[in-house]
DNA sequence: AAATGATCCAACCGCTGCCAC
DNA sequence: GGTGGCAGCGGTTGGATCATT
């Protein structure tokens, strides 16, 4: 069934540029009485706009907080590194990168970053079987990164979960974000044979998908993991790796990344979960490593943008 | 200087998830 | 549990601007 319009279109509701009149209108009523429903702000604003309109346009333009000019290195890098985690969540990426929004980025992205990697091969899973190349093995450890990074965020949530009572809730939605669809352990490694062999850095995300990562989420949620503040800052390194802290200096730097190294126990659990109870994993496959070290990513950022 | 193509970005569209009933 | 309303999100569009020929 469909829904009802967000406004009615037979009242001549504009559409279009905004006026500086109309944008004044909407920042005064805002700064005097917040938002509210945005359904009928436009009305109490005096606006001849729906309220999704008055909405993106203070989102987008008109908040104060919103930080203009162009993207300096560091938040290029930031998005290149959230992007390869998260994918096309803006939005996700937008709450790490204070002033900007979810549109700036995403138009960012997809006008400058994206040919900027294509460029440089990083960008776009290849359309076939690795080959040899080394464009195409460039692009394999690119797409390896990114799905690596996705399973370590996958893991830190359901780790944090776990200090809630929500933990399978929270692990399922992780699971739910992998590539593919869930199967059991027995098609994945019979009837998925191929396909995993054609495309070997799906690995991990169909095992998190599979029965075997149905099993561990089962075990490790009535299991004893780090403490959600050791997570989060786990999840800040993963995201944000270089960008320790908040003030930069070494000590606190040091001592994040001691514990990163507890927090990242989920992680080496599900591996060596995952080891056991197929004893398939050492490393490589197909001549790629499965999970190469985090500073491949690192590594193909600064190819990118140095 | 004019025409054409490329790029940028504000705004729109439609879908999804959440929540109240 | 089903339904409808709402806000939020991501994809797409179209006009403006810039670069090239």
């Amino acid at each position: 069934m469909g829904r009802a319009p967000c406004c009615d279109r037979t009242k001549g509701i504009k559409k279009g540029p905004w006026t500086p009149e109309e944008d004044k209108l909407l920042v005064d009523y805002i700064q005097a009485n917040g938002h509210g429903s945005w359904r009928m702000l436009p009305k109490l604003a005096g606006l001849n706009r729906c309220g999704k309109s008055c909405r993106l346009r203070w989102t987008n333009y008109l908040r104060p907080d919103i930080k203009r000019g162009p993207f300096s290195p560091e938040e290029q890098k930031s998005i290149v590194q959230l992007h390869a985690i998260v994918g096309n969540k803006w939005s996700m990426i937008a709450a790490q990168l204070p002033g900007r929004t979810d549109n700036e980025i995403k138009n960012y992205w997809n006008t400058h970053l994206k040919k900027q990697l294509r460029r440089m091969g990083l960008a776009d899973p290849p359309p076939g079987p690795a080959s040899g190349c080394p464009a195409a093995r460039h692009m394999a450890q690119w797409e390896t990164a990114r799905l690596e990074a996705e399973a370590r965020l996958s893991l830190s949530l359901l780790a944090s979960s776990s200090s809630s009572s929500s933990g399978g809730a929270m692990a399922a939605t992780a699971a739910t974000t992998s590539a593919s669809a869930s199967s059991s352990a027995s098609t994945f490694f019979a009837a998925d044979k191929s396909a995993a062999a054609a495309r070997p850095v799906d690995v991990f995300l169909r095992l998190w998908s599979s029965d075997i990562g149905d099993a561990f989420r089962r075990r490790n949620t009535a299991a004893a993991l780090p403490p959600a503040v050791v997570i989060k800052q786990e999840e800040r390194a993963v995201l944000l790796p270089g960008h320790g802290g908040g003030g930069g200096d070494d000590s606190s730097a040091a001592s994040d990344e001691t514990e990163v190294a507890e927090a990242m126990d989920p992680y080496q659990m599900f591996l060596d979960f995952a080891g056991e109870e197929l004893g398939l994993y050492h490393g490589r496959y197909g001549g790629f490593s499965l999970f190469p070290p985090p500073d491949v990513l690192a590594d193909a950022l600064d190819m990118a943008f140095n």
